[in-house]
DNA sequence: GCCATATAGTATCATATGCAACGATATTCG
DNA sequence: CGAATATCGTTGCATATGATACTATATGGC
């Protein structure tokens, strides 16, 4: 219909899968990012931090950074801050003088436990409307996509 | 069987999906960010501004913005490398002083031309054995949690 | 027609991100 | 044991991002 456009070769942006991920991705983590932080001043990353070691207990930030693809300066920064506020604990590591062991501290684990709520409230209105089975399958095709991706990029994330 | 960890009222982070989005979408993204950075110096923002002016011809900033859910100063900077690089022209708007009209120059078009075909390429790669159906549902499903995002955002982003 | 307000686009600033370099400790190999 | 190399975490830097303020123009009420 555009008079002097007609440069399209079928490629259209709004159907590009890696254009309608990264703007669902963007609109969904905004959302939860202004959530933290108006909430609990706490960022995505140090949220993260938060869950794994609500999860796996005592790990060094190594581990953090295995587990969750976040870069090892974002979860060294997020691992200061919470420390300075009492969230997480450090000892060292009795076997490797250059690491430490993260933990909770009770105040952490109290902020974890308030906060999970929240979060999986957020994730059950994100999904209402669609059925169980579309999750599940939503779920397993971004791991897809993740795992293909790495790949591609030579990386050695494993599948 | 962690030893002392045991706050996990049920909340994964790697089921979570808000999380499992923003991982799959920075995997997918970086990796397109570096194919074109690498081979036509272009940035995102870039490459989606040639895409809208390819699909819609002669358009101004704001309608990009509208189009693209991208922050104005973003498209901003974007059109002012790519005038620069003189893959877009600029019009005055010829009802409006302070707007312009943006287009592609030949050479505009004909980037947009070499890169469409890499770009369906790294999208195809990525659904490899993917079911179409699957494809259709996943894309469905992301337009619905960017609407719904928006919603809860309490922004304006229409259904 | 004139003034108040709204809008298009740009510039400025504050923050976030990730790469590269670094110091400290571990490990490997002669 | 000692030197070369690798790894853990931090720091510095260079870039990207987005909120805010600003300039210029447009629009609506009087």
């Amino acid at each position: 219909m555009s008079v002097e456009a007609a440069n399209d070769q079928g490629f259209s942006l709004d159907a590009y899968l890696p254009y309608r991920l990264s703007v669902a991705s963007n609109a969904v983590s905004g959302l939860i990012a202004r959530a933290y932080q108006d909430r609990f001043s706490l960022s995505i990353p140090q949220w993260r931090v938060i869950c794994v070691l609500a999860e796996d207990g005592g790990v060094t930030q190594g581990q953090i950074v295995g587990r969750t693809m976040m870069d090892k300066v974002t979860v060294s920064r997020a691992a200061q801050e919470l420390l300075k506020r009492h969230l997480v604990a450090r000892t060292d590591h009795q076997a490797d003088g250059r690491s430490h062991v993260l933990a909770l501290t009770a105040e952490g684990s109290s902020l974890h436990a308030e906060i999970a709520p929240l979060a999986l409230a957020y994730e059950a209105a994100l999904i209402s409307g669609l059925a169980p089975g579309e999750v599940a399958l939503l779920k397993r095709l971004l791991t897809r996509l993740q795992s293909v991706a790495g790949q591609l990029a030579g990386d050695a994330t494993q599948a």
